[in-house]
DNA sequence: GTCTATACTGCGATAGAC
DNA sequence: GTCTATCGCAGTATAGAC
């Protein structure tokens, strides 16, 4: 049942006595493992194993196996926060706003594939134990004051902000989560190339803004 | 980290000498074990403990734990294959008939929470290897026909009908998955609330369709 | 059909040498 | 800072009594 995923060792080559490198390192086997098996179904013994060092570094660094987790989780908060920050949306329409965000979504996913299944696992597995240390208050909330926005300036249909994010991001996560059931089926067989992603990017852009904008006929709310 | 999940005795009170009824129990443990844990994270102790039998009554009616993860597989297939036949949707509109299954998602989201869990970690943890036990081809073709035949009519835009039923899916799907991480956000606190989840199945019901239908003044493919 | 007991391996974590 | 060795418990699976 282990697949390619473990026991597999890490494409960087490690440096001896290189703390920061070697923490890194673990994280990013670390993340990797907790995208794939969440908390509790992590070992420690495959993370170890892909970053190049035995098991008792991961200990001498991080300490516990769910304080490692906490860690990564902390990491990837960071660098998403950072990432969502760079976005600069308060002089464009809601519509142009709102595209640009639904394309950092799918470019992060791209980037950062971990990123999106560490937190669904979060929720599954830990029953959201941790996910206040994600920082995803934030980018929501910022999606929501847009949809809000676009309902105000009557460009959107009336809608509820906060379920038609919950939306919005169910179709921009599902296909990465569940491509290796979708990549089965005779159509999407493919779906995991770059030219498949980018039709499915397109897809699901024009799905969401159909989903949310108001009809030319449409009466105001 | 075991959270009430664990070791809680099953609400169905066993009756001894009862085949049937004992692999029912241990087949209805057993999912909602792999539902938060996925094949690898699961642990046969707990499923045992809820069931109110030993171990050894497990590998005594199923053989290992993977096979177990199969037998599950399989009565979820079996169920929902069910209710997917008894809904005859050949004589509707598209958009009705869409309708029709949009409820059908929501509804058995609720009736069946684990269902959407196993095959969800069934992607991100066994990599889809048993996703044909499942027999989901089924329902997703019949849903891009629906779609195609909305296309076709010129009720619904010209759109790619399996990319599309991803997005639907993701939609369907994202609110209940990812519940215990949308619960820690203010105004989604409530969300697993009988009302909560009505006030989603309007919302994404409304947002679904919007997102597929041909806008009045929009012209044919 | 169900249980107890146990074999055996996996795993998280630590001690201590280098 | 990194490794080897090991402790101790958790986990799957089986043997055998009832």
């Amino acid at each position: 049942m282990k697949s390619s995923a473990r026991g597999r060792r890490s494409s960087a080559t490690r440096t001896a006595r290189n703390p920061e490198a070697t923490k890194t390192q673990i994280l990013d086997a670390a993340e990797e493992e907790f995208a794939r098996y969440g908390l509790a179904g992590a070992r420690t013994e495959p993370i170890a194993a892909n970053t190049g060092v035995t098991k008792a570094m991961i200990h001498y660094y991080f300490g516990t196996k769910e304080e490692l987790y906490q860690a990564v989780l902390k990491r990837q908060a960071a660098l998403f926060l950072s990432a969502v920050e760079q976005v600069d949306v308060s002089d464009l329409s809601p519509e142009a706003a709102l595209r640009k965000f639904l394309r950092l979504a799918v470019d992060y996913e791209n980037t950062q594939p971990y990123h999106g299944k560490v937190l669904l696992h979060e929720a599954m597995t830990n029953e959201g134990k941790y996910f206040k240390l994600t920082g995803w208050e934030v980018p929501i909330g910022l999606g929501a004051a847009v949809l809000q926005r676009g309902v105000d300036e009557g460009c959107f249909r009336p809608l509820d902000p906060w379920l038609t994010m919950v939306h919005i991001m169910g179709v921009m996560s599902f296909y990465f989560n569940a491509a290796n059931n979708l990549k089965q089926l005779e159509p999407l067989s493919d779906c995991q190339s770059p030219e498949a992603i980018e039709a499915f990017a397109e897809s699901a852009i024009a799905f969401v803004l159909a989903g949310v904008l108001k009809q030319p006929g449409e009466s105001a709310s």
